[in-house]
DNA sequence: CGAATACTTGATGAGACTCAAGCGCCGTGG
DNA sequence: CCACGGCGCTTGAGTCTCATCAAGTATTCG
């Protein structure tokens, strides 16, 4: 089920195909999503839509992590949101996806189709009632990100994205970062060189650890707090 | 109707009560909201709900405007979004406000009880259908918000400030601000002085015509858009 | 008219960006 | 096995934007 026709990305953006679809259904589905979709292989760095595209479907993750963005003229990218395990992303107010998607890691996407789906909510009370409820937990989030973008100096959004991340995780306090330093620089406004000084001062203060790249190991979880004023 | 119990701000901070509760109905609304809601009276500067406040209801604007924003420990404002005559504010995923509404303006609201909303939403289509389009709108619209906030000089906030107005207010060339350089720069991420000192580069450089310091005339637009990159 | 409030303008400095090297890891090929 | 690049990350030096501090002007309101 590992199939990939990867194809190389250009320039550092990801590009688009590279998957392989696959029935999938959902009967039984926790998340209260009980659609019928069809399973995507995404190889990393591949793009699942791009911003444009005809708002067909909208995803929901069952391996790996993606990350919605969007490209400025001067190449800039901002990263919306990291999605993960259970997320659900890709939905759309109006006929075009605003945001492009794409997998950071290989992953496996399940597309539903949005066409009927109103009418299917509708009727379905459950349904309606999960919708609702992710489309509040959407914008709450859309909120706070907005609220770290605005207000907030490197080291304050630094010290939220890696509250964030461990909340996610859950798991203790070892985190494993699967973005790159520029994912993690697009998603903060913030460089590449800035993440990684905020980084290395964070390490200087003995507030994080970080024993590989990609490791991150939250030593005194209370001064990362206090940083968040 | 408009009485107002008009208590003092303190601080430059909007104060809560300062309206008068009466009964509204709307049985052949436009907009498709035909729920029964309360129109409240609101002072201004005064406080719709508190951060904080248990999520009652939501509301709709019917004259007047309104902002929604939050405190930060060290005083500072985010300002999320701006309302006016039709929009509506104040759904929560939660039970509580996560952001605090305020009338910038003497403004009239009306106030629907969230209880039993999502019954009512599952059995009537044409409402469930606007409740889905509103919330991904306000989606749409928090995340082109954060875009601005994350990856945006001073001038192109500013800029993208003046168009946003242009295209709400769409009356021509001539907005009249209703709202302070403090409520602008809240809104933007940037500071009262940059904002004004922005404004008057704009003008200098003939982008903009500044006759009052509510009042901007658009002079070239093409420069304006073109700032936004 | 005077006081308060809102806005503008100027000088200075801090924080983040830019440009430019310099590491360290990893896969490739000799 | 080691040399070689490539890539992602780190670090340094200089610059620039915007925040801060501090007046100064305009407008409103009693």
């Amino acid at each position: 089920m590992s199939v990939s026709l990867a194809v190389a990305p250009k320039q550092g953006h990801a590009s688009t195909a590279g998957y392989v679809p696959a029935p999938w259904n959902a009967p039984e589905d926790r998340d209260g999503l009980d659609l019928t979709g069809v399973a995507m292989h995404v190889a990393a760095d591949h793009q699942i839509y791009a911003e444009g595209d005809e708002a067909r479907c909208f995803y929901k993750v069952v391996g790996g992590v993606v990350r919605t963005c969007r490209f400025l003229s001067d190449g800039r990218r901002q990263i919306d949101a990291f999605y993960r395990e259970g997320d659900v992303f890709g939905f759309e107010a109006g006929a075009e996806h605003r945001m492009a998607a794409e997998a950071i890691t290989e992953s496996t996407v399940i597309a539903y189709r949005r066409r009927g789906l109103e009418a299917v909510v509708a009727q379905d009370d459950r349904l309606s009632r999960w919708f609702f409820s992710h489309a509040m937990t959407c914008m709450a989030l859309a909120r706070e990100h907005s609220l770290l973008l605005g207000r907030a100096s490197a080291a304050q959004k630094i010290a939220a994205f890696l509250q964030e991340v461990a909340l996610r995780d859950g798991s203790g306090n070892v985190i494993e970062l699967v973005m790159s330093r520029q994912d993690i620089a697009d998603y903060l406004g913030l460089t590449i060189e800035t993440v990684s000084r905020t980084l290395s001062q964070l390490e200087r203060d003995r507030v994080i650890g970080l024993p590989s790249a990609r490791r991150v190991v939250l030593k005194d979880c209370r001064a990362l707090r206090a940083l968040n004023a």
